[in-house]
DNA sequence: ATAAAATCTATCAATATAGTAGAGTTTTGA
DNA sequence: TCAAAACTCTACTATATTGATAGATTTTAT
């Protein structure tokens, strides 16, 4: 499952995406125009804006914009931000690999292949769902 | 990411259906050769028989072992019985739908379509990796 | 009866989640 | 230059979940 902040993240890029070109956001708008927390919106901003999705402008008419297309945001990217592995277990991440403990034979759990498998299919449904496609659903 | 007790709960099918045809597994050794802590183990088994994977004896001799064909516990079960949910968020979900409480217009969440999208891509692979094809990997 | 095994219930520490609070910094325009 | 408006940063908190552990109870075979 996402996390509350994976979700409200997808929301607020989909607000900001939405928007004219140009267009600057107030935290407040984006937090009103797609109903999230204010509060926790202003971290999940600056964590979109450490992972250069959006950029910002401080001060008076300050705000947030997206800085990456709205077709090259991509689901995938926007799990590992937030809520890291898409992968079911940790041996089978590409991207947060950790050995698993609990396996005897070093390399190879029982479970790796499998999961191999499964990540790589979710990993290609999600590269799909960009923030242009959940706009034009 | 899956939860230790699903990750105990395939590695204890698995090493079950390892064994020879009315073999009976003591949870000492299921947890031995499959790593699994003892105690926490015993949970998990309880679990999969309520859930109708494996049927047990009770008493001296007692033990575990697979009522269910290996061909037929997939993936998507055990998840389902141990970690809930295989969509992203409750209102994608098929069997633990729940309103997103945040979404403005009732029954459409802007993610929600996507999220199935990607529900039954995720679905169809967990479908697909049963405990037999764990093993002849 | 006794030993071996599953079963049941309670407890616990550590961590993550979902937020809230408030002070600080930057920018603008009057 | 000053104040308001906005982002930025750090800390805090309540609650729930996870990953176990402990111990008493019940069942069964010998």
């Amino acid at each position: 499952m996402l996390s509350h902040k994976a979700k409200y993240a997808l929301k607020a890029l989909l607000y900001l995406a939405e928007q004219d070109e140009n267009h600057i956001s107030k935290t407040i708008e984006i937090a009103e125009g797609a109903n999230i927390p204010k509060k926790f919106l202003e971290q999940i901003l600056l964590d979109l804006k450490r992972g250069r999705f959006v950029s910002s402008k401080q001060g008076k008419f300050g705000g947030y914009y997206l800085i990456k297309s709205k077709n090259d945001i991509t689901l995938a990217e926007i799990h590992r931000l937030f809520d890291g592995a898409i992968a079911l277990l940790p041996c089978a991440s590409l991207n947060f690999y950790e050995r698993c403990l609990d396996c005897k034979t070093e390399e190879e759990c029982s479970l790796r292949h499998g999961l191999m498998i499964i990540r790589d299919e979710t990993l290609k449904a999600m590269h799909n769902i960009t923030i242009a496609s959940l706009i034009t659903k």
